[in-house]
DNA sequence: AACTCGGTCAACCGCCCAAAA
DNA sequence: ATTTTGGGCGGTTGACCGAGT
């Protein structure tokens, strides 16, 4: 029943990797590339796993990777990556040049995970506190962390969830929202071209529009989108006539690693 | 010195999805 | 259209290490 496993276990090394092991892989990938994991164990004459073997060079042996000292820009772009996109380390990895995905899981669920838990315990005692104190009408939240799962979809309708009354949008068609060449399928010249090695999918979407909560929040304030652009607080995402969704530069700096 | 305990992190596991057959 | 395969992902495990007793 089930899958078989990716290779026989039989005859093979398991635990942990050795100088030797690395430098063969090492060598191998050189000379042949990344890919074909599968094949590399037995041309490169490594008694690994070929799944053994692309995360060793993923998560420890590639050369482009920064280890260890998780910089507090790093780790405050980590916690607000995870408050948007939860569980979804590839995502957050890929937003950290040099930091793998399992380096930035083993950092939350040892250090960050802890540090923030303890922060929002301490966050929400202080909310019941004050609720109780000011019997005040509770503060619904209105933009919420929206936990995906992994989608390679390369279309998308992204159900809109602002209070965003002023056009009615109940949802967005999103069309092509990942173009082969990385970049996205608009006529507007405000479309920005994104680094192709991004991979964008819908919660990143979704983080764009959840990051615009300070815009949407003043839009139903003010009960409608133009005294808000006129009240001062800047737009960072919005919608083209051809409901392509469109987001500022401001905000890809924030969030987004990218080419212009 | 010996032991326990908790934290860290590399590695493994099983599942899922898309591409290939 | 269906099955198989390869690769990617998140969750979990277990070895290792340092601090505390």
């Amino acid at each position: 029943m089930g899958r078989k496993p990716c290779c026989s276990k039989e005859g093979l090394n398991r635990g942990a990797w050795n100088a030797i092991e690395d430098q063969i892989l090492i060598d191998y990938i050189k000379a042949n590339g990344e890919g074909k994991w599968g094949n590399i164990p037995k041309k490169a004459g490594l008694k690994r796993c070929g799944k053994s073997c692309r995360l060793r060079w993923l998560n420890y042996l590639r050369p482009d990777i920064k280890r260890g000292n998780i910089s507090e820009q790093e780790e405050d772009l980590i916690i607000r990556l995870h408050k948007l996109l939860g569980n979804r380390w590839s995502l957050i990895a890929g937003r950290l040049p040099g930091r793998t995905d399992n380096e930035i899981k083993n950092y939350w669920n040892s250090t960050l995970g802890k540090k923030v838990g303890g922060e929002q315990l301490k966050q929400s005692k202080d909310q019941n506190l004050k609720k109780a104190k000011t019997q005040s009408a509770a503060e619904t939240p209105q933009f919420t962390a929206i936990k995906t799962k992994a989608s390679k979809c390369s279309k998308f309708l992204v159900t809109h969830q602002e209070p965003y009354k002023a056009e009615n949008v109940d949802s967005i068609p999103v069309h092509d929202a990942k173009l082969s060449d990385g970049t996205f399928s608009t006529t507007s010249e405000e479309t920005h071209s994104v680094n192709s090695t991004l991979d964008f999918d819908i919660a990143d979407l979704l983080a764009l529009d959840i990051s615009d909560s300070e815009f949407w929040k003043s839009c139903q304030n003010n009960n409608s989108i133009e005294e808000a652009e006129s009240s001062g607080v800047a737009r960072k995402t919005w919608f083209s006539s051809d409901q392509h969704l469109q987001f500022s530069e401001e905000l890809l700096k924030d969030w987004i690693r990218y080419d212009m």
